[in-house]
RNA sequence: GGUCGCGUAGCUCAGCUGGAUAGAGCAUCUGCCUUCUAAGCAGACGGUCACAGGUUCGAAUCCUGUCGCGAUCACCA
């Protein structure tokens, strides 16, 4: 039982014994700052159900906790707050038990129960990846491994969108001016190629529309006679029907696409555990059509179209199904939905996609929930907003869209340049080096947009980059480095996990032992809210808890008394496993020296 | 126009299951390296929590309205 607990317990037995009265939950925060103590009790919400003053009650409560438990020094009531100061040794015995947990804070998975599956990335395969990506697959990775750390099976997958008229528009073009390049030929990453082709087909349409307009059309007939529209629309239509060519130039072409991704991912630091790709699932709904139409869900209308009437759940009427007998996006989500639940041991999903889409998810869940699905209830959109440049928006056709691959790149750069400023690297090899700029870099790009709210838009300033002090992944980063050194310096022995527990501390010490323990409710908060950023801030507040106790406490390697020495270095170790643990949640890896 | 989301310090963001005098970082300014790593610590400066009502012992937080910004409302994906 966690401190917190027994002292819920103990002022409930107060209560009760005191009052005679029962209560349902008791009010426990952390008590504020420039107060003194470590928990305070709230004395107002007992109010509906104890008559008297809250200032009495509360000392009334303090009393009986002195009393009757050892957890308390110290007691004060301000108005209705009880603030309990708690005995050093109830907090070093608690310590000891955070201290005991090898996976503090992580749950064991439990296999028989259905797992989650967390889709993230889903990109289209005509370009390379951005910066909106980046946000993307941080949040959805970072959300299943949380949602992993509170023991549930997680399945990461993502939606490759690998078939429609933008792939044909950059075949085309390859087709029409590529002259045969290949990544080999040209050196170029495979998804940067066929990238320039989609750039370099929208420059041909823009002429044709250009020329026709001139020839006397209207703008928008030009935009649909324009000759490599149509061709791009001729060759979707060939891709349909499995022509061989057009379908071998497909494969071709995605295969670049995927070898420049996976080079993306993988310095991203994320991967995934099934893929489902759109040419294999874009037909598939149009079967639950029927069933939703027995079912009286769906309707048909005369011209053979099918749709859902969502007004009385204050949405519209939406298609299902095209007059033609076509699927459209939510068909095809429909069964999509569907399949993966056969596929996987899973009863549950959450969809990591930017919030321009809150309207389609919100008409998906209620569509399946509709048809009858019991899993339709565990559906969660993951829903995050745009990453906003000063420019304003990222628009391709202006250039200003910011690349992934660049990104990455840029901050490992800076990254390697104060480092060399500083010259703390100065005696490790070029690999290491390398290995060392290329992980803060990426802390710090992680933290940067991880600790932000995910339904929030975020401005990225290219400009000043991302900042590598403050409220940073380098300044997290940093302090395990540091803790790292002093342990070593120590020559700590992480064998015997025990501290005395007749000390007494300070106030630096019993800030990070509390700071320690609140690290499982986060993991699970975070994870019931979806929400890294609520992990992140915690690292950021744990680590500054911490570096004030360093440079406040004397020097614990030149500590005399062992007991304390020993249990301030225990501190340190624990305190370095959580900030590798969570931050390892968010995909963030810690270095032992920077 | 309907619906949804957002609006907190000069800037970037926390806090939002209601609690005490609203917090961090950056920027500006003061101190602290004969080193357990200064990518740090200690401090100063900086606020009408968009605005107006309401609920409550108590509202940045919940409710209503107004204003501003954004998204969305296709037989597109």
């Amino acid at each position: 039982m966690t401190l917190i607990q027994q002292l819920e317990q103990k002022t409930k037995e107060a209560v009760q014994s005191l009052f005679s009265v029962t209560l349902e939950d008791v009010e426990i925060t952390l008590t504020r700052k420039d107060q003194k103590g470590d928990f305070t009790i709230m004395v107002f919400p007992m109010l509906r159900h104890i008559k008297g003053n809250p200032a009495v009650i509360g000392e009334q409560i303090g009393a009986y906790l002195q009393e009757h438990t050892t957890l308390v020094s110290e007691i004060e009531v301000i108005k209705g707050f009880l603030n309990i100061s708690l005995a050093d040794n109830a907090l070093l015995e608690d310590f000891n038990l955070i201290l005991a947990q090898a996976d503090y804070g992580i749950q064991k998975i439990k296999e028989d129960l259905p797992g989650v599956m967390v889709e993230y990335s889903s990109p289209n395969t005509n370009k390379p990846l951005h910066l909106g990506h980046i946000r993307n697959n941080l949040l959805g990775y970072a959300v299943a491994n949380i949602i992993q750390a509170t023991g549930r099976k997680v399945n990461k997958t993502q939606i490759i969108n690998d078939r429609g008229i933008h792939i044909c528009k950059s075949m085309w073009a390859w087709k029409e001016f590529g002259d045969g390049e290949t990544p080999e030929t040209s050196g170029l990453k495979g998804d940067k190629l066929v990238g320039n082709y989609y750039v370099r087909f929208d420059q041909e349409y823009k002429k044709e529309i250009a020329a026709l307009v001139a020839d006397g059309k209207t703008e928008e007939q030009a935009k649909k006679q324009a000759p490599s529209l149509i061709a791009a629309q001729q060759m979707l239509q060939r891709w349909e029907k499995g022509d061989p060519e057009v379908v071998s130039l497909w494969e071709k072409m995605n295969q670049w696409v995927y070898d420049g991704f996976d080079v993306t991912y993988k310095n991203l630091g994320v991967d995934f555990d099934s893929l489902y790709y759109e040419s294999n699932t874009y037909l598939l709904g149009k079967d639950v059509v029927q069933h939703g139409l027995d079912k009286g869900v769906f309707e048909k209308d005369p011209d053979g179209s099918v749709w859902i009437d969502l007004t009385d759940d204050g949405l519209d009427r939406k298609l299902v199904l095209r007059s033609d007998g076509t699927a459209v996006y939510m068909t095809q989500d429909i069964g999509t939905a569907i399949q993966r639940v056969k596929d996987h041991d899973i009863d549950a999903m959450v969809y990591t996609v930017g919030n321009e889409q809150d309207y389609h998810f919100k008409v998906l869940f209620l569509i399946l929930k509709k048809l009858g699905f019991e899993w339709a209830a565990n559906l969660y959109h993951l829903s995050y907003g745009m990453v906003e440049l000063p420019s304003g928006k990222m628009k391709s056709r202006e250039g200003t869209v910011v690349d992934a691959d660049d990104l990455m790149q840029e901050m490992t750069d800076t990254a390697r340049q104060i480092a060399d400023e500083q010259g703390k690297l100065d005696g490790l090899s070029e690999s290491q080096k390398e290995s060392l700029y290329n992980m803060i870099g990426l802390g710090a790009l992680k933290y940067f947009m991880l600790k932000v709210d995910p339904k929030k838009s975020m401005m990225f300033d290219p400009e000043e980059s991302v900042d590598f002090q403050g409220n940073t992944g380098p300044f997290i980063q940093y302090t395990h480095a540091r803790i790292k050194s002093i342990l070593d310096k120590a020559g700590f022995d992480h064998q015997n996990l025990t501290a005395a527990t007749d000390l007494s501390l300070t106030e630096k010490d019993t800030a990070v032992i509390k700071s320690l323990q609140q690290y499982p409710e986060v993991i699970q908060n975070a994870a019931d809210k979806y929400s890294p950023a609520l992990l992140a801030n915690y690292i950021y507040e744990l680590v500054k808890e911490f570096n004030s106790f360093y440079q406040n406490v004397p020097k614990i390697v030149e500590e005399t008394d062992q007991d304390l020495k020993q249990f301030r270095l225990m501190l340190a170790y624990k305190t370095a496993l959580v900030v590798k643990s969570a931050c390892g949640l968010l995909g963030i890896e810690v270095p032992e020296q920077m």
